[in-house]
RNA sequence: CGGAGAGUAGCUCAGCCUGGUAGAGCACCACGUUCGGGACGUGGGGGCCGGAGGUUCGAAUCCUCUCUCUCCGACCA
């Protein structure tokens, strides 16, 4: 992509609304815009990213045996009615009505009609078990939306739903999201922490946040200093039957946000040297709620002894859209975004010192070309802007590595390969530059 | 939903107290000079001053109502 081509709008100054690092940095960088409270617009870069993030979340749900379904965003409210949720969940649901004077919700979550979906068709426990998952925008009117994307009102999640026989099965489920979101959080470059948690509107008895570590975190979290280096178990690890062990692994360690937080537990458990209080941002959450939707709803299936039994359910959601902001609160510095390489919205920068020039030109164009064919996605600044304010650009949009083509370096043969996380520079031939990159 | 604050140009803000036909910096456009870490000059475009009432000869400015947004708290992927 050209720079002079693309819908880039970034902002020298901040906006004044914004308060946290991640949200002014996705202003600026003309990520986002914000519609409404709560309620914002993806712009290009921004948008890219979204859906980088979505991708591997796609993919990692997709190696753990989990099924993509798509379900609507309004939702007859009959279905609510039905498990009793549509007065429980009370006004954060946004309830409209249509021409024919149907009531509707706007979904938070999809609990109720994936388990209508699977009531319709599953009968038999052969089927079973069954992980139904989605990546949808969800709405919850939130009283007081605030920090970006953090916590909107309208916002993208994935949610799955386990089906399983009863409640040893349906703990294999659970264990395997519990390890899906250990290898998901960590492909995004994100350390992810599990923690014990309530269970909160959608109810159960089993139920772990993942928690990314950042000092603008939104709860205090308190845990044993051995989970946050704890190795990713690798992608073979879905071949396993029994992810029990590894989960046992990580919840043997003391780990709780403050609402289930217990200080005396926590003294008990953890060695002085080891315990860790800081700040966190909940990314993920994981839960078994057992027969709390099936029963009510009659989702039930024949079991092999031929009773008819209702199914044993977890959900486990993602925040998509919240997930831009929580990588941005981990990862930037003073001069802007820094992203991970695997959700960056470009492989690299190319930038062109001198637009104009005959052999910068002729050298930039080559690398775009060689770069872009070999796969990458290139974002070329070829504006007319002056040096100083495209570094600029690029130090806040954060792309990982940039290729910065002169015509001074190019006189000694060179351009210059800078690395945003960490700010080296090294000096490479054009080839040599291109080869570092180009091998798709 | 309680408490606090803000709505004036795309962004950051001044003007309001003490009413008199709307400003700055950045951004944008043109020309020129510049050009290796956010250049400079000259000229230019852009705002029914959130909305509705009211007071007044006259309202961004005073009064009333209303909408929106932000912050702190309680609540949440």
């Amino acid at each position: 992509m050209r720079l002079s081509r693309f819908f880039l709008p970034v902002l020298r100054e901040t906006p004044s609304e914004a308060q946290i690092v991640s949200h002014r940095l996705m202003l600026r960088a003309g990520m986002i815009r914000q519609e409404a409270a709560g309620i914002y617009a993806w712009l290009p870069l921004g948008f890219k990213v979204l859906k980088k993030i979505e991708a591997i979340v796609r993919d990692e749900m997709d190696r753990a045996g989990a099924i993509e379904i798509l379900m609507p965003t309004l939702q007859p409210a009959e279905l609510w009615k039905e498990t009793g949720r549509y007065d429980a969940y009370g006004p954060e649901m946004l309830r409209v009505e249509d021409r024919h004077e149907r009531e509707l919700v706007y979904g938070p979550t999809n609990e109720d009609m994936v388990t209508e979906i699977f009531r319709a068709y599953v009968k038999s426990y052969k089927a079973l078990p069954l992980n139904l998952y989605h990546i949808q925008w969800k709405f919850r009117d939130e009283v007081r939306p605030r920090f970006g994307v953090m916590r909107g009102r309208e916002f993208l999640m994935k949610d799955a739903y386990s089906f399983d026989i009863d409640q040893e099965t349906a703990r294999k489920s659970y264990n395997r999201m519990y390890v899906a979101y250990l290898r998901l959080f960590s492909r995004m470059g994100l350390k992810t922490i599990p923690m014990r948690a309530e269970t909160g509107p959608i109810g159960g008895d089993l139920s772990h946040e993942f928690i990314v570590l950042a000092q603008t975190g939104e709860s205090q979290v308190y845990l044993h200093s051995d989970l946050v280096d704890m190795a990713i178990p690798g992608e073979d690890v879905y071949e396993q039957d029994d992810l029990e062990p590894i989960v046992r692994e990580r919840t043997n360690l003391y780990a709780a946000t403050e609402d289930v937080h217990d200080a005396a537990r926590f003294e008990a458990e953890v060695p002085a040297g080891k315990r860790v209080s800081a700040r966190g941002i909940e990314v993920g959450q994981v839960f078994y709620f057992g027969t709390k939707y099936s029963k009510p709803m009659k989702a039930t299936v024949t079991g092999p002894d031929g009773k008819e039994v209702p199914i044993h359910g977890g959900s486990y959601g993602v925040g998509v859209s919240r997930l831009v902001g929580a990588i941005i609160e981990a990862s930037h510095d003073d001069a802007g975004i820094i992203w991970p390489e695997p959700v960056a919205p470009f492989d690299l920068a190319l930038v062109n010192l001198k637009p104009g020039d005959a052999a910068t030109d002729k050298a930039c164009e080559d690398i775009y070309a060689r770069l872009t064919k070999a796969g990458k996605d290139v974002l070329y600044d070829d504006t007319n802007e002056r040096p100083g304010a495209k570094f600029a650009t690029m130090d806040l949009i954060g792309i990982p590595y940039q290729i910065v083509v002169g015509p001074r370096g190019l006189a000694a043969g060179t351009v210059e390969v800078k690395t945003r996380a960490t700010g080296a520079k090294e000096e490479l031939t054009l080839e040599a530059a291109i080869n570092r990159f180009g091998k798709a």
